[in-house]
DNA sequence: AATAAAGATGTATTCAAAATACATGTTTAA
DNA sequence: TTAAACATGTATTTTGAATACATCTTTATT
């Protein structure tokens, strides 16, 4: 069990835009040499980000990516859900092809599926403002000014 | 996010099991028939499952399988601990490799972290009793008598 | 206007892990 | 002795994620 790169990365990327001032854009470049990302794939999930609205995107020379809203406003488990877009933890979620024949009386289902709903109640409790809280510490990571 | 197959089949055999009466065996061909599953890969579960000490597995003819101690003994969560071995929900939760240079300040490994155990204090809760125990209804999706 | 920097986007390739298949061995009741 | 059943190692297939490649569009600067 565990999340994918993809949903890794684009909290990754949400993180270090979160962390500058302001408006201030950063750059897919940027980003993906701090993390040590392949620059294309960082460009799909800073794509994704933007098309959830969660940061604004500027194109052309200057241009960069900066949050599309206060970092308090991010919650982290909207983010994972969005992000990571498969959560059938057992053959009998995929509703189209359940081929379990014990699918219809078994309990399974409903047991994971409350465990997976409270592991997104954690998550649902933090903002991105809440994960870069040790900021300062964070920034020196990053190298960050 | 999703368990394995693997896991997802372990559970079924461990249901399959738990709903026969007594000491009564089954063997790892009428598993797979009725689950529709391989039965080579089936055996290597069934082998895993033996070594956890969940089931006991009878060899030559007349042989089969049958559950190590009784269902209500036998802990949802803890099974799935054991089936599912990789809980690296993030690259740095993996501590051999954490290529994340914020990795050191950042919190949100914390807090997927504390979502993982919420998903498993839940399962921690239901003994493959539980889930059985509409057994009826199984036994007649399953063709069992 | 030309250019360069930056994101947008579609396709293809690589890679890893899971799932499955194949082959053969061992055990044991009939 | 034989057949049914689990044991176990190796190999192949399949799948999906990750990455690479290629090209396009946008826009500030000169």
């Amino acid at each position: 069990m565990n999340l994918k790169k993809y949903t890794d990365y684009g909290l990754r990327v949400l993180l270090f835009a979160g962390m500058k001032e302001n408006d201030e854009l950063v750059n897919i470049k940027e980003i993906s040499e701090v993390f040590n990302i392949s620059q294309h794939h960082l460009g799909k999930i800073v794509h994704e980000l933007n098309k959830l609205e969660l940061i604004e995107t500027i194109r052309g020379r200057n241009g960069g990516i900066r949050l599309a809203k206060p970092a308090e406003e991010i919650n982290v488990g909207i983010v994972v859900r969005q992000l990571e877009n498969d959560f059938a933890m057992l053959e009998c979620f995929d509703k189209g092809q359940s081929h379990c024949v014990i699918s219809p009386g078994c309990m399974l289902k409903h047991v994971v599926n409350r465990a997976l709903h409270a592991f997104f109640k954690v998550l649902d409790e933090y903002t991105l403002k809440d994960l870069i809280h040790n900021e300062e510490e964070l920034k020196e990571w990053m190298g960050i000014q």
